[in-house]
RNA sequence: GCCCCCAUCGUCUAGUGGCCAAGGACUCCGCCCUUUCAAGGCGGCAACAGGGAUUCGAAUUCCCUUGGGGGCACCA
């Protein structure tokens, strides 16, 4: 391979960074990571009405807490910038003076109201609505008077009409061939001087040497007007790799109305960047042997061979299994720095700070890591640790405190706890003396017990539950579940 | 309407003419473990859209149909 990859990813900034926006950028990365090549970033903000400093500050800290890195880009900087095509004007006024130059392109002064006219006519006798060129016929010293009379117009493209049909090599789909028959003189540049989509991406991906174009399959009809672009300007077009759309589960564009669809969002639900980078690297490109792989295994193996063509369905279900499994193999010391914020903000750790010990939390990390999908749902496990008042579940009540000899078994609970060592196995061992000598079923002494000092039948493991509560608090909430039966009664 | 793309379990996919009475993962359902919930282990349900053609042989090649998606702007 004689040149090196130069991929880019060009997010518009007129919000924040889409889920399949997140995945193009993913595999562009990937591949440039793979190939020791160049990942840039460019923003596309040619839309002044709705890109936003804001969004593209959103874009590059969604794209930053993935990881994903890039070699040149608006923040990085970079010799083929700048990276912003809102700064990019003169570079497209030059490529158009290029054109000109060449004779690939031509003034038209058609109105929008008149071309809306003739492709509504077109498409009412079933015919192609693209222009039909009436422009392009306009002598040279005609049009050179109308422009220096300013009249309003636009540029387009002088598409070649001895061409051939357009043959795109895609690497993931094969060869697509569009007839030429099919290509308009599509515009270049608007009345207002400013480049459209077509011809700004073109420019952009030329002067920067981009060599291969990884994008959604909503480019392709795009691409053949590409080409001709490519063409016209005198340059060899990029390769070509179109994927396919994420879709959600009623098989549309996923948008919306289908839930979370920024990175962003995935963020505050409490899903990892390790996780979210793993499912979306998933969804369009796999592994034989193993569905969990990490970044370097990504880049290491990342082929846009095995990308697949159909598009893919949005599954949020495998998506948290998938954190779960990353929330599982993190560290405890990973695990308390990520959720600490949470508790934070839940109020529930600023309170009684000297109890809450960095030993202490990661004694508690392990318990709940293995028992939650999303981070966010630490708060509501782990609340019972930090009140001061537990007010017990009404179900849980009725399902074990109501039982027939709950009361004792508390009772005898509590002079057990009263002297045991405090650790999980002297907790453990004291408790098992306690259902033998009443002789209750073991389980009614642990559920009562459960309910009493988490509030819940539903709870971390009890003995550690009961350690890291300690002696006195756990002691009160066992009393304080006697009295309440007895309340009942 | 025109042009283009796609089509394997509910979902993500493996599969590139015989190794496939189609493999893995998620989900779901059992069982085991167990003081709860998880996790884990074991097992199960579940798919080549339909029709032609090529071939000794087709999930794999070709054609048609059907279904889905995308594009056709002085949006990106």
């Amino acid at each position: 391979m004689s040149d090196t990859v130069r991929v880019r990813f060009a997010p518009s900034p007129t919000g924040h960074l889409h889920i399949g926006g997140a995945r193009t950028a993913i595999y562009n990365w990937a591949f440039a990571r793979h190939h020791g090549g160049s990942f840039i970033l460019r923003i596309d903000d040619t839309d002044k009405e709705r890109s936003t400093d804001e969004n593209t500050q959103a874009i590059l800290s969604a794209m930053r807490w993935l990881g994903l890195d890039w070699d040149e880009g608006p923040d990085a900087g970079g010799e083929f910038g700048p990276y912003s095509q809102a700064l990019r004007k003169g570079i497209y006024d030059q490529a158009l003076n290029e054109l000109k130059l060449a004779g690939n392109t031509y003034p038209c002064f058609c109105d929008s109201a008149l071309l809306e006219a003739k492709r509504e006519t077109a498409r009412a006798a079933k015919k192609y609505s693209g222009y039909d060129r009436t422009c392009r016929n306009i002598p040279a010293h005609e049009s050179e008077k109308r422009i220096a009379a300013e009249e309003p117009h636009v540029w387009r493209i002088k598409t070649p009409l001895d061409r051939g049909d357009i043959i795109i090599d895609d690497v993931i789909r094969g060869q697509v061939t569009f007839p030429l028959s099919a290509m308009d003189d599509f515009v270049l540049v608007r009345t207002d001087t400013s480049p459209t989509y077509m011809f700004a991406t073109v420019v952009d991906d030329w002067h920067m040497g981009i060599t291969h174009i990884i994008r959604g399959d909503d480019h392709l009809s795009n691409t053949p007007r590409q080409v001709i672009v490519f063409e016209a300007l005198g340059a060899k077009a990029p390769v070509f790799a179109h994927m396919g759309l994420i879709f959600g589960p009623d098989g549309k564009r996923l948008s919306k109305r289908h839930g979370a669809t920024s990175v962003e969002s995935y963020r505050e639900m409490g899903y990892l960047p390790e996780a979210l980078l793993n499912y979306l690297a998933l969804l369009g490109w796999s592994l034989d042997e193993d569905n969990v792989f990490d970044r370097d295994t990504l880049v290491r193996r990342f082929e846009l061979s095995r990308v697949s063509k159909n598009p893919a369905v949005w599954d949020i279900g495998k998506l948290e299994w998938m954190n779960g499994v990353y929330l599982r193999e993190m560290t405890a010391e990973e695990f308390i720095s990520k959720v600490l914020p949470l508790l934070q903000d839940a109020g529930l750790i600023a309170g009684d700070q000297a109890s809450h010990s960095s030993d202490w939390l990661l004694e508690l990390a392990p318990l709940v890591s293995e028992r939650i999908k999303r981070l966010d749902e630490v708060v509501e496990m782990v609340a019972f640790l930090f009140t001061d008042d537990l007010v017990i579940d009404e179900r849980s009540f009725d399902a074990v405190l109501a039982k027939e000899g709950a009361s004792d078994a508390l009772e005898a609970v509590a002079s057990a706890l009263n002297e045991v060592e405090m650790t999980p196995e002297a907790v453990e061992e004291a408790m098992r003396e306690v259902h033998g000598k009443l002789e209750l079923k073991p389980k009614l002494v642990f559920q009562a017990t459960r309910v009493a000092v988490t509030g819940s039948t539903v709870s971390p493991p009890l003995f550690e539950s009961i350690v890291l509560l300690g002696r006195e608090r756990a002691l009160k909430r066992v009393w304080a579940a006697v009295d309440s039966i007895k309340k009942r009664r």
